[in-house]
RNA sequence: GGAGAGGUGGCCGAGUGGUCGAAGGCGCACGCCUGGAAAGCGUGUAUCCGCCUAAAGCGGAUCAAGGGUUCGAAUCCCUUUCUCUCCGCCA
């Protein structure tokens, strides 16, 4: 959610800025303007009469303890008035209020000014590209034949004990996602990031608090008989440990790391972009979160991405770094940076993490602030992002490292693994 | 799942119808004291909204949440929810 202040002081900059997302918000921001202002009213009306009959009760009260109890009968009329009147204003403020915070979150993040204008991928910017391509030969197989090949992946086990986009991982194949799993959290460890093993469900304030609810309703698995949701990131829980808490200045930023099986429902999704490994319903990913303050979350961010090529060059994957346009820009988030590494026996690009600084759009929900030095408490920002999604990486590296005698495992997994060859 | 107890400020804890946003203590901050520290003394110490862009000031709301009784509710009633204890079940 944005702060309703930008909108009362220059709400044509607002929807301007929206234009960069292909956002028509003129409509919506107009309403929200009037609605403001009369709540705004309404308050005042509501203030004022509940101040009066605050007084009349005191009075009564007064009276009664001097012992002139008829002299406070005519105040006791006045007083049901005053009730009545206000019972009514109040119904219309929470009204006015309601539909006010209702249309409050259907406005996305107001994109950074650095996110260009653009309707789709095509848009995006890459900013920074990495790593040599590896040379393979026409031959070349996708990861799911050389998972079938190697025995790693068993995708007909996972259909059958579950259904599509749930596979089984085995012998071998197992333990290289394994091993990614403790090289990641080793890695984040080492950068300052805590370790955390979250919930898997969430109840529905959390999934507000981080925008997946009501917005994306349909993408998360819901366990209808106790109204939890299955996290779609760990992000989810992560943020939301720190909903509705205020932080000290000096406690900022605060560093979270978590590994977490992830579910998403991925309705709509169908294709030759969902063969193998590239979308799942279930899958593992270890995410970093932040929380910043706001004077210098751009910073965070771009350490964030920094940290993030780190782990690609070391897994020796030739990857890009892309700005998202303000079209596939996601609704929570100000700035978006996709981080994809070339699959070469797919021969594409497939994105592994996707690392945002949502500004105060979560704060603003979740109430997550902090106490400055002077002045009032203010928003703190969140940041997340993947680091990394693990099937697309694994994908990746088994494309990317096979060769006649086996796939090649990279020589900074040797210790996690205990093999550097899959034969 | 069954039985009981209870949710008050950063924490502990008092408060059973009026002047209670709430005693007292702890913690924390600042000041005094000290060679320095501890102790001691003093002062301050919730959040949100509005008047007003801000400070001061004023008004409103908040004692788990929602509803009700009453002129007036932290206090009485109802519902929901959460926590704790005992029993049952169980990784």
């Amino acid at each position: 959610m944005i702060d309703i202040q930008k909108i009362r002081e220059d709400s044509k900059a607002v929807i301007e800025r929206y234009q960069v997302r292909n956002f028509n918000a003129s409509d919506l921001v107009r309403r929200i303007k009037e609605l403001d202002a009369r709540r705004r009213e309404a308050q005042q009306e509501l203030d004022s009469t509940l101040a009066d009959a605050n007084a009349t009760a005191r009075k009564i009260g007064e009276l009664f303890k001097s012992g002139k109890r008829d002299e406070a009968e005519p105040l006791k009329e006045q007083s049901a008035d005053l009730k009545k009147r206000s019972k009514k204003l109040q119904e219309e403020m929470d009204a006015v209020t309601h539909e006010l915070q209702e249309l409050m979150t259907n406005l996305p993040m107001l994109p950074h000014p650095s996110v260009p204008a653009g309707n789709t991928e095509e848009d995006n910017e890459v900013i920074r590209e990495e790593g040599e391509m590896p040379q393979l030969p026409e031959s070349a197989k996708a990861h799911w034949e050389l998972a079938a090949r190697y025995d790693l992946i068993d995708f007909a086990a996972g259909t059958k004990v579950t259904g599509a986009g749930f596979p089984v991982y085995k012998g071998k194949g197992a333990v290289l996602q394994r091993a990614l799993i403790s090289f990641f959290l080793e890695e984040a460890g080492k950068a300052g990031y805590t370790e955390y093993q979250p919930p898997l469900m969430v109840n529905a304030e959390s999934a507000y608090g981080t925008g997946q609810l009501p917005d994306k309703d349909g993408q998360m698995y819901h366990v209808a008989s106790d109204d939890l949701y299955l996290i779609p990131t760990s992000e989810v829980p992560i943020t939301n440990i720190f909903r509705d808490t205020i932080m000290e200045e000096n406690e900022l930023p605060v560093k979270c790391t978590a590994y977490s099986v992830c579910f998403r429902r991925e309705a709509g999704s169908y294709g030759k972009d969902v063969r193998g490994l590239n979308r799942l319903h279930q899958f593992d990913k270890v995410e970093i979160v932040q929380v910043a303050h706001p004077d210098t979350s751009y910073e965070v961010l771009d350490e964030m991405v920094d940290y993030v090529a780190g782990l690609l060059e070391k897994l020796e994957l030739p990857f890009r770094v892309a700005r998202l346009c303000g079209g596939d820009l996601g609704f929570a988030s100000a700035l978006t940076y996709d981080m994809e590494v070339y699959s070469a026996g797919q021969k594409r690009w497939l994105e592994v993490s996707s690392i945002s600084n949502f500004e105060t759009y979560q704060a603003q929900r979740m109430k997550l602030r902090f106490r400055p030095a002077e002045g009032k408490n203010r928003l703190a920002h969140t940041l997340n992002g993947s680091a990394l999604a693990l099937p697309r990486v694994m994908a990746a590296l088994l494309e990317n490292n096979q060769t006649a005698d086996g796939i090649r495992v990279p020589a900074i997994l040797h210790k996690y693994t205990g093999f550097d060859m899959i034969q």
